[in-house]
DNA sequence: TGTAAGTATGACAGATATGTGACATTGGCT
DNA sequence: AGCCAATGTCACATATCTGTCATACTTACA
């Protein structure tokens, strides 16, 4: 399944209450998707994928516990985090919640900045990142775990996008990219930026990267660029 | 002592209790140990040395409390880690529960997510070597037993979470870490706190640090931070 | 050798990220 | 109650990064 970017699921009855959690959360940079019943929460689950579901205690036919149950028992949405609203005043429901599933528990009414704190914090929790070597190419050193790059011993100064191209290059190294590959594989699909910025990027790694290295990033005339270690 | 499998004691007398974290734990890859009683569970602490003791706040006889206490108490077994489970409500007693030796503290109900997370926090957090001995960079001293940091002699004044975080660098040197990932380390996994927050406290205890130590913390930008004794 | 297309490079202004001081709040202590 | 240390947040100051241009170079090929 592919990275995508936040979105996050509102399932309420009540369309003012889901366009409140909506602004906030939209505010805070997360895409919001919206149901007003299980049935089509399912169906958005299942479809769009989204990293967490708010989800209203009380819903018009099957209940919000019932359904946070539901979703914790199907293999396809079992590994959605759930933060589950309520009402004031049902404090004992709580256990009941979170025996059922949900990830957090938040009691209305709340705040929006407690809505997005506590959201982050599940998140948080729920996504854990994998470790990664150093990638090493004669002097040249990138190590993901201490975002360092080193030539000969030497710790290079560079920026974040060139960090990020020079680790996609280091990876994918003796092939060729044409400037809309590496917009995708490197600043992520979604941004319209000008393909002569990859130029520009790649000027500053090679700058940065010096005399005595700059030579592995290649021109492919009419293509792209590429990373290798032979002689073009 | 043998390293051995993921063995964690849950000492509560509600056996539905008992159940329910066995299940979580289990499904997060833990073995499990049961006790209803402080005195099985001193037996099984000592004879199955267990890496961790989930120990709840109401007991009949000793209470968990005055339990925690006694374990720290006990050479054989003072190097276990214990987490604290608690009813809502008592709020006020997670301080007696952490000095009495407690590593974390849970208010029921938590959700098993929430209960497995904090439970590897500690886990990772409880090096079973070398706690106890000061830590030195340069003229940087760090000694966990005193509590107190000094650089080149001289007693520096710093907060408890400054020293936390100064302790946490310098047991993790070099490697880059996000401001989640330090809310995560040093705040502990569930409080809601803007990430910002991260910065103001980096200050300060760059501050702290002083003209002479202040650079041994990087600012890896648009990823966070880093201790390290090599220039950036 | 002239020309057009493809690339390299330096400059720049807006956008982002981080540094920093101040403030309100909290909880312990006297 | 009043004081004090610690903490989290904010607003503003700085620092650094980014995308885009305009212009200078190169290369391929007629």
């Amino acid at each position: 399944m592919k990275q995508q970017g936040k979105k996050i699921l509102i399932v309420d009855d009540e369309a003012s209450i889901r366009e409140m959690i909506a602004v906030a959360l939209e505010m805070a940079g997360y895409e919001c998707l919206e149901a007003s019943n299980t049935q089509d929460a399912y169906s958005i689950i299942v479809d769009e994928n989204p990293q967490m579901v708010l989800l209203d205690w009380m819903l018009p036919g099957t209940s919000g516990l019932e359904f946070a149950r539901r979703l914790k028992r199907d293999d396809r949405t079992a590994e959605t985090p759930i933060i589950m609203l309520t009402a004031k005043g049902e404090e004992d429901n709580k256990i009941l919640g979170l025996e059922a599933g949900a990830d957090d528990y938040i009691t209305k009414p709340f705040s929006p900045r407690e809505l997005v704190a506590r959201l982050k914090a599940v998140l948080r929790r729920s996504t854990p990142q994998g470790i990664e070597d150093p990638i090493t190419v004669d002097g040249l050193i990138l190590d993901p775990v201490c975002h360092r790059v080193s030539a000969n011993d030497a710790p290079l100064d560079i920026g974040p996008t060139e960090y990020r191209l020079l680790q996609f290059f280091m990876t994918h190294q003796e092939r060729a990219y044409s400037r809309t590959q590496l917009l995708d594989q490197v600043w992520g699909g979604n941004v319209y930026v000008e393909e002569r910025t990859v130029d520009v990027h790649i000027r500053r790694l090679r700058k940065a990267l010096g005399s005595d290295f700059e030579h592995l990033i290649q021109t492919v005339r009419g293509t792209g660029y590429r990373f290798s270690t032979k002689a073009s």
